[in-house]
RNA sequence: UCCGGCGUAGCUCAAUUGGUAGAGCGCCCGGCUGUUAACCGGGUGGUUGGAGGUUCGAGUCCUCCCGCCGGAGCCA
């Protein structure tokens, strides 16, 4: 009698197994109990009978609470009054631990801020067992689909100087007689010295905006993926954007069907997202808003209802380019058919989740980029390495972020971002 | 930071115009051999976020503070 894992039931129907794990919850009758057992890799339903086990280790096993943890040997068989088809049919109950109180969260009926301050408890439950999972499995997806096109990874900095596309939405820190450094909003400075070493290159890994943001959209860290690649102009970017973000959704249809059944989302809506993804520029969006009655003008940049406004008119993800080069940063290529417009997108989801990735092709051009550096009034000395990749070897490249979590809330149809990420830090939540 | 909303039992919420603070769940006891958020009977549970004020009387009205939620700006 083997310890196997509850995702590996189906393979053992009629066997005698042992399993490892937590009471999720119980019910029982006087001769009979049911306990929806999980073991982190799944849930399924024990059925303990009291003829089986004897009277009082019956009477003991029935009382058993939420979260005692527990081994349980019995035979796996194919049940149809069983959530998921199979059934354990307990042949002993073994306690490991039993909770010396209640479980804090009971029904699927408490509120946001309490179970948020019970985070560390709560990914326990079964929603956050399929958002989280679905979280891997897009993460896996994601890498994957670098791996397969022979990009490497280069891991860029947490620590960084005064460096990166704005100052007023650094976190800072101490770095001992060093002075001043900052959390890492972006790695794409560095992703251009990669891309200059080893062609095609990706990160995956946390950043940070000190922005007092309070969205849906929105956290204090979240996770981005970057990609830079050398030689690549707007229109191959266009093009890698497109497969990466159409790879995902495919990955997630085949390989988890199951988290997004449990999630309740719309299938068909991510059975669209195929290439080509419709593309829309700059100023036909503007054209578009004010058509639906936006007060926006040329050389504004968009806010959360002018997205949702822009993407709804598409069931795909919709490229939006060519922005004006002053509402975008100062290191993207000019348009050279209208220098006053630059070379860049966005990539607005469907069904209102916003911005899930900012792209653009990068200023290859030495003298271009110092220009743009001092236009933007930035420290010229801060960007010393950055301007060498001009010096040596520059050629046209380009990149860009995906959001992680967006990308995952958008993906599993989640109300708000923050559930899409294991320990969110929002702006008045960094415990647990 | 600004705008709006909400703080009542461990949890989720009720409480007519200002007039005796309640329910469901949880928990404890008992019952039930197929439950799916099980069900049935009994029991337990309160400084109504804090401080002050108006009033014969405040969960309810006023002021300040604290906490949370939603949105804006900014962005992935």
């Amino acid at each position: 009698m083997g310890w196997i894992y509850i995702e590996d039931l189906k393979d053992h129907i009629g066997e005698s197994v042992e399993l490892r794990g937590w009471v999720w919850r119980s019910r029982s009758s006087g001769k009979i109990s049911f306990i929806n057992f999980r073991d982190g890799t799944g849930f399924v339903q024990v059925v303990v009978e009291r003829s089986t086990l004897g009277d009082e280790k019956f009477k003991s096993v029935r009382k058993l609470p939420m979260e005692a943890s527990i081994i349980i040997r019995g035979k796996v068989r194919e049940e149809r009054r069983a959530p998921g088809g199979v059934e354990i049919l307990a042949e002993d109950v073994e306690v490991v631990r039993e909770p010396s109180e209640p479980y804090p969260i009971t029904k699927p009926d408490h509120g946001i801020d309490y179970l948020f301050d019970r985070r560390h408890l709560w990914i326990r439950s079964r929603r956050q067992f399929h958002i989280l999972r679905l979280r891997d499995k897009i993460i896996r997806a994601i890498r994957e689909f670098y791996w397969d096109r022979g990009f490497v990874l280069i891991d860029s900095p947490i620590f960084t100087g005064s460096i990166g596309e704005a100052a007023g939405n650094l976190f800072e820190l101490d770095y001992f007689d060093y002075g001043k450094v900052y959390l890492a909003q972006t790695g794409q400075l560095y992703l251009e010295a990669a891309a200059l070493a080893f062609g095609k290159v990706y990160n995956l890994g946390p950043t940070f905006r000190a922005e007092k943001s309070k969205t849906r959209r929105h956290l204090i860290e979240f996770w981005m993926n970057e990609a830079e690649v050398a030689y690549y102009e707007h229109e191959d970017n266009l093009k890698l954007q497109e497969d990466l973000v159409s790879h995902i959704v495919r990955y997630a249809l085949e390989n988890a069907m199951e988290h997004l059944e449990f999630l309740g989302r719309d299938i068909k809506k991510l059975e669209k997202v195929e290439p080509p993804f419709p593309r829309i520029t700059y100023t036909e969006a503007v054209k578009l808003l004010q058509k639906k009655g936006f007060d926006i003008e040329w050389g504004d940049d968009f806010g959360g209802d002018e997205e949702t406004a822009i993407a709804e008119q598409f069931e795909k993800p919709v490229f939006v380019t060519h922005y004006p080069r002053r509402a975008k940063a100062f290191y993207m290529q000019p348009d050279p058919d209208n220098p006053e417009v630059v070379l860049c997108d966005d990539l607005l989801a469907p069904e209102g989740y916003g911005e899930i990735i900012g792209a653009s092709q990068r200023i290859h051009d030495y003298d271009l980029l110092v220009d743009r550096i001092k236009e933007f009034g930035l420290p010229i000395e801060a960007y010393d390495w950055y301007l060498d990749l001009r010096k040596w070897g520059s050629v046209p490249h380009s990149g860009f972020g995906l959001g992680v979590e967006r990308t995952i809330a958008w993906i599993a149809g989640l109300e708000h971002i923050r559930e899409a990420i294991p320990f969110p830090r929002t702006l008045y939540r960094v415990h647990p």
